[in-house]
DNA sequence: TCAATGTATCGACTATTGTCAATACAATCC
DNA sequence: GGATTGTATTGACAATAGTCGATACATTGA
């Protein structure tokens, strides 16, 4: 512990800006209570799929805001969805989980 | 999966507002490029440890801009801080780290 | 073709957030 | 005590985000 000497010099790149920003954005999009509950739901979820219709209900809020939600969980990875007929059935991307896992595990030491 | 009947039924209580908004909470701090790299930083330093000062320099950042955001990290649970003489040392809490993997390894199924 | 339904987008508004300069507080060193 | 240094707070401002009503688009069904 560096209790005599401060400023010892710091890993500027342990994660540089680049990769900062992509694991960002998917923390971001889970740091908002509506959003963490949209996946909860999606995960709970029959064969871990719903539409949006699914969902308006339960959360308490209007169809364009759910949309809003869904779209930024849709562009930072964390949620896909698959059009069939009139509906859109969304599910979440384990494999995006998977990585923020990573990140968390190794004490969010990237690249 | 429901091709033929949309609508069906979701939990609504996966994950309950209460928590949502705690977990959204520690999400929402590693949610911003800037702290997420200091978290990083924190882990890779020597006895996961660094003060402040250590941090302005690599991150190109004010001084009340680093401590804005290390003051987020810390209502968050994420970073813990302990005082010794004039500097402050930060370092990782580990075990919320854990509880967000948990919570990711589940499909964000809590409560 | 026309009505109905699920989804996406637009425009607007409010609330929140990230940033800094200035300042205050706390601890150390001379 | 006075100067120095690390940290926290305040005030201000621009940028971003969350929400909704209105509207457009797409698909199904009558």
């Amino acid at each position: 512990m560096s209790t005599e000497f401060c400023c010892t010099p710091l890993f500027d790149g342990v994660v540089d800006k680049a990769d900062a920003s992509d694991i960002a954005s998917a923390f971001a999009a889970l740091g908002d209570p509506v959003r963490l509950r949209i996946v909860s739901m999606l995960a709970a979820a029959p064969d871990g799929a719903a539409c949006g219709c699914d969902l308006e209900g339960p959360l308490g809020l209007s169809q364009p805001t759910v949309s809003h939600h869904i779209r930024i969980l849709r562009e930072s990875g964390l949620v896909e969805g698959t059009k069939q007929g009139r509906w859109v059935f969304y599910r979440v991307n384990p494999d995006r989980l998977e990585d923020l896992r990573g990140v968390l595990a190794t004490g969010v030491t990237v690249g």
